[in-house]
DNA sequence: GAATTTATTAGACACTTGCCTCATTGTCCG
DNA sequence: CGGACAATGAGGCAAGTGTCTAATAAATTC
């Protein structure tokens, strides 16, 4: 998002002599919304260079197929929101509840629980269903998101019913991505704070003092 | 599953009538498997029709296109899945918590939370985004799930600190729909009999006494 | 047993997709 | 400055898909 000069709008992708990493964002940006918007049916290479401005024959110049580009965009994707989320968690102090909070608005914040975002996220779920590839991707991802989360709730200080902390963490969990299905379905019927607070009124009842 | 003439089976005649009902719904079932099996991507209609052992003419004689086939599916399973579940209800005797444990187990009985299915059902989540008439089936469902659902959770004897009501049956089909999502994530990591007993316990905290 | 209906197949058409190869443009370095 | 080389575009090709039409064979009817 450097300044660029009006005649100069050719100039975007910056060539080094290693990679070309501009451009392959940018494409790697435009499978997302693809995949939102046409979802796994239309995703289709290209249809994601259309979309880009590009032709379809760059993208072989920058990634093996159209399936490969994909795969990478899941990865940065599952990056991006772990990163995300491990940061909500730390800029919120130290008190287990507090973080558990920033967790909770980091999810449904609304840069990921846009219906785009999550419609991108169950194509891949589903690409993870028939493809091994993909299929590691997400469980990588799976594995520790909830480390995350069972790092936090571990933390939190358990009233005399408590549960097992593998329980919670299921529920906390199973909590969030049911909200998250549900926004997906209706943006409408749940609003985010919404879910942000019921992720919360949860985790107090299991962890009720 | 019609008695066919041995001779019939054995010189495997290249067109085996059937009766119009049997066919189309042998077409139907063979959508659910190909849609869990190849994804949305590879559920064509000539896969479909190569699947079930027909030419991919015959698809056109029993429904409008592809795409209707799908829709027709995906209006087939919501209502055999509301049936199972207003049935399973409706088995369960008059006790709202036996009610409502009958519920969960029919939504992870083994029929219903095979990896596949869900697989199926999440396609269809996403054709749902994209297009008009399945966004309909999809909301209209959902209507009705949350009726049932709320019509018994409705007739729990309340606890001193129960939530409003469209937050519990909120909650609950959270949970719900998340383990259904783990189940289909990983279907070792959280077995079906798990999930049904984290959903009562979370239903049980809810309407604590 | 012939006539009619209809389930079913086979094939053709236009179109899209993925893969590939070659031409062109712009940039960098000697 | 001019060659080398990466970034990009354009187009061809085989395979797959949806739609349509015409031809077959089984069932039904008279």
């Amino acid at each position: 998002m450097t300044a660029t000069h009006p005649d100069a709008a050719q100039a975007k992708p910056r060539r080094t002599r290693q990679t070309p990493s501009v451009r392959r964002q940018d494409l790697l940006a435009v499978t997302v919304s693809c995949l939102a918007r046409l979802g796994p049916r239309g995703a289709t290479g290209r249809a994601i260079c259309r979309e880009a401005g590009v032709s379809h024959g760059l993208l072989r110049h920058y990634f093996r197929n159209p399936d490969n580009l994909l795969l990478e965009t899941y990865e940065q994707l599952c990056e991006q929101l772990l990163v995300w989320m491990t940061d909500a968690v730390a800029a919120s102090g130290d008190d287990p509840w507090a973080q558990l909070r920033g967790l909770f608005e980091a999810v449904f914040a609304a840069e990921w629980s846009s219906a785009d975002l999550i419609a991108a996220w169950m194509a891949f779920w589903q690409l993870a269903r028939s493809r091994e590839d993909f299929a590691e991707v997400s469980e990588s991802f799976n594995l520790r998101q909830r480390a995350l989360l069972q790092s936090v709730v571990g933390r939190l200080p358990q009233g005399p019913a408590t549960p097992p902390l593998a329980d919670a963490v299921a529920v906390i969990s199973a909590v969030m991505d049911g909200l998250w299905i549900e926004l997906f379905l209706s943006q409408a019927r749940t609003p985010a704070d919404r879910c942000v607070a019921l992720c919360e009124a949860t985790a107090r009842r299991l962890f009720a003092g």
